[in-house]
DNA sequence: TAAACATATGAATAATTGTTCATATGATAG
DNA sequence: CTATCATATGAACAATTATTCATATGTTTA
């Protein structure tokens, strides 16, 4: 292959219309990234956590079992909307639930959630 | 205060319609609830691992320090997307950045990003 | 079985947000 | 100083999403 048809294969592959990207650097990288799949996952799971409602959530877990009127209660929020939002919750794996006759309990499913808040916490307290 | 006061005042505050709230625990969890601003940004600050573009550049950044054009090329995006959001990792301090000639080189900013970004990994992985 | 009630859910609406396009900024080499 | 190029940014559009309202489901008690 000539320098010309290299360069000219670079210069496709690249993104930017010029060509000063630093393979060595994309390459190696490229080669260690998990599988798209993997971090459109993992993307989907701190979606979960991106949101108020779900973080005031998340937290009171933390501290106590609880059911949706409590939570309701203590967030000043509608029934309806808390339920929506531990669904969410409960689709991630973030939570677990039992029933006690009419009553939902929920709590956290296990204690990734617990480091992870406490991670945040301590970067937002920097 | 009568038993029916102290009812009423209870049906009050329930956001729920009706009584059954569980109000030991609803005041045991407000009592540790951080303050409302912590929480709103704790969610912003996990708000930005919640799009796959950015834990892409967030998991590539953890490998080695790269330029906005090496990020575009790997991802194979626009350097626009990209720009746009190193711009929101920057606001939220998750990445550092320093200037080589035109290029700009972005890196992790500390490895409270690394762990979460490992524990997020671990959830999804069970 | 019927009434009461805790929770769940579907539809609708409002708000937020990621990407693209076009262009601006700021640095370097000639 | 001008041309070149890496990056940044504003506006616009499409897509996603959180909450509310109305109603459904499922459990208990009378």
């Amino acid at each position: 292959m000539t320098d010309k048809e290299r360069i000219e294969q670079e210069v496709q592959a690249c993104v930017c219309e010029f060509m000063h990207v630093h393979d060595e650097i994309v390459d190696k990288v490229k080669k260690v990234m998990p599988e798209e799949q993997e971090l459109l996952e993992l993307a989907e799971f701190f979606k979960v956590f991106g949101d108020s409602t779900r973080i005031k959530i998340l937290y009171a877990l933390s501290q106590s079992e609880m059911c949706v009127c409590d939570i309701a209660t203590l967030l000043q929020m509608g029934q309806s909307a808390i339920s929506h939002q531990l669904r969410v919750l409960k689709q991630m794996r973030l939570v677990n639930f039992r029933r006690d006759g009419k009553t939902m309990f929920y709590s956290l499913s296990d204690d990734h959630i617990q480091t992870i808040l406490a991670q945040g916490m301590e970067h937002i307290a920097e």
